[in-house]
RNA sequence: GCUCCCGUGGUGUAGUCCGGCCAAGCAUUAGGGACUCUCAAUCCCCCGACUCGGGUUCAAAUCCCGACGGGAGCACCA
């Protein structure tokens, strides 16, 4: 009787026992409150680097949310921090985000919109809720602290006007005045009592030059952005909850509408370099070779391994939007790879620390393997001519005792001799030990791993102009660009 | 130290809002097996979790309190 029989019978016969149907698994983010009419959600990185992996994230949240509802994806590029900006990046971001295949509707670019947050300065001092604190990073640190008030907070707006003009004028020196947010001088977080909307900064910034001296803080500019853009929901990661917090305080005081706001748990990526402050220091230092230098976790060099776009997506949709702290599954990431990559990687032999052998052939025999064991994609046909060399890897042959026999894959049975392996049949019944191979015109080869190390051996010939992912049979997923590998994964 | 957030197997998650259908689902990894001339893929099996302690309740992973653990923030960075 068949298993599908067994359950017909028992859910009809013996109702109280009825065997529960398996699940499908459906991996779908939740729904967002008032999105039917389509949403408008943005991505704001700053313009420090290229995308690492932890920017794929929000991106594709973000993405796939206005894919679901319709609307507008902002790519906005927070570069008000003039010390902190790397000009190509400009350009990097976009690329890094088409490629994820993330459908940017609208870019907005900061620094082209200092005039707005000025104006949104003003009309804040005049209403009272904005200040110039003529103070000193430390001072101002140490009276927030205690909760008090410098005299600055309750002087008239007028004089706060005309320093804010002053500011603008670049009658400051850098830190001699700030821009203040009046908040709650008793908040328990003291960043949330009286923070700091714009600065000074001179600074030469590398897109607007010299044009301006005061820029906004983030929190500041964020704030007036999301509402001027329109956006109704916000996700991010959980670091940015404190800054939400202080946003708010910029919409309550111009009556505007707050934003839906979601926040995910911070993820920890292990393994991989995504500071840019250091990537850029090792590649100035020549440490790394680049941006894509596949021992980084930008999306570059993820890319130059051959992780495809999808793999991304489908990570991040099914890690959600949990507030929880997690780590980052390589593992489950890999597995999604190996599933998109394994159909169409043409399989080839390499073999990595290699040893020529002889072989002892008394016959011509013709290797026939497939390119690919499932798709039909030919054969890689050699042959092998009459006591010739041919390499196997050196742990594989230190596996095998002298006498023992194995098979060559898609080639022959042989045997190890005591000074080399010997041809013994073109099959056999016995269930054999399989090692793979490579002809002795097979050429030089290495591949970069992410750990930094190389492992060179030979190729196949075949494989000579092959360009793209294969998998190195035993050995795993290599992404072959212009005779270089680069190991992908296992 | 202070403030906030979070605690489901090794890992990632579902379920938690609105307590019962959860003797907890899925994926991944490890282990075993089938198939295969790859240690891949595919298929099957199996190990494995509600942090702890109180409370509320007929009933708690789910609500309340406490402890413990983890994370983030405490910048004139974003």
């Amino acid at each position: 009787m068949k298993k599908e029989e067994l359950i017909e019978i028992v859910n009809n016969e013996f109702p109280e026992f009825k065997v529960k149907e398996k699940k499908e698994e459906k991996h779908e983010l939740p729904e967002l409150p008032n999105a039917e009419h389509g949403v408008v959600m943005r991505m704001a990185p700053s313009p420090s680097g290229p995308l690492h992996i932890g920017h794929s994230r929000m991106a594709i949240l973000n993405d796939e949310y206005v894919k679901r509802y319709g609307g507008d994806l902002i790519l906005r590029i927070e570069d008000t921090n003039p010390g902190n900006i790397d000009i190509d990046a400009y350009d990097m971001i976009p690329e890094d985000l088409e490629w994820l295949g993330v459908n940017v509707t609208k870019t907005v670019i900061q620094t082209s919109r200092m005039d707005l947050y000025y104006k949104e300065a003003k009309k804040l001092i005049e209403l009272g809720y904005m200040y110039i604190a003529e103070i000193d990073q430390k001072k101002f640190h140490e009276l927030k602290l205690k909760s008090i008030a410098l005299p600055d907070r309750s002087m008239d707006p007028e004089i706060h006007l005309e320093r804010f003009d002053k500011m603008l004028n670049g009658e400051y020196r850098e830190g001699e005045a700030v821009a203040v947010v009046k908040t709650d001088l008793n908040h328990p977080n003291p960043s949330v009592r009286d923070w700091i909307a714009l600065r000074i900064s001179y600074k030469r910034h590398p897109l607007t030059g010299d044009k301006y001296c005061v820029y906004p803080m983030m929190n500041f500019s964020v704030a007036i952005d999301d509402h001027y853009l329109g956006l109704t929901h916000v996700i991010r990661g959980m670091d940015h909850l404190v800054n939400t917090e202080k946003q708010r305080y910029i919409f309550n005081y111009n009556g505007w509408r707050v934003p839906y706001y979601y926040h995910y748990g911070i993820i920890k990526i292990p393994g991989s370099v995504l500071k840019t402050s250091i990537i850029k220091n090792g590649i100035k230092s020549g440490k790394y070779t680049g941006w894509d230098d596949i021992r980084l976790g930008t999306i570059r060099a993820l890319k130059k391994r051959g992780y495809r776009p999808e793999t991304f997506r489908r990570y991040w949709i099914s890690s959600g939007m949990r507030e929880t702290g997690a780590t980052f599954s390589w593992e489950i990431f890999d597995s999604i790879n190996r599933q998109i990559i394994d159909k169409e990687a043409m399989r080839f032999f390499f073999v990595n620390k290699p040893v020529l052998l002889d072989l002892h052939n008394d016959i011509i025999i013709e290797s026939h393997a497939r390119y690919h064991p499932d798709m039909d994609l030919g054969y890689r046909k050699y042959k092998i001519i009459e006591n010739s060399k041919i390499y196997l890897n050196e742990d594989d042959l230190n596996s095998i005792n002298v006498g023992d026999e194995f098979r060559l894959k898609d080639l022959c049975v042989v045997k190890r001799t005591e000074n080399g392996i010997r041809y013994v049949d073109e099959n056999s019944e016995k269930k054999l030990k399989i090692i793979h191979w490579c002809p002795e015109n097979s050429f030089d080869f290495t591949v970069e791993k992410p750990d930094g190390s190389n492992d060179s051996g030979k190729l196949e010939p075949l494989a000579l102009d092959y360009n793209g992912i294969s998998q190195f049979e035993r050995y795993g997923y290599v992404n072959i660009i212009n005779g270089k590998g680069y190991f992908l994964h296992r």
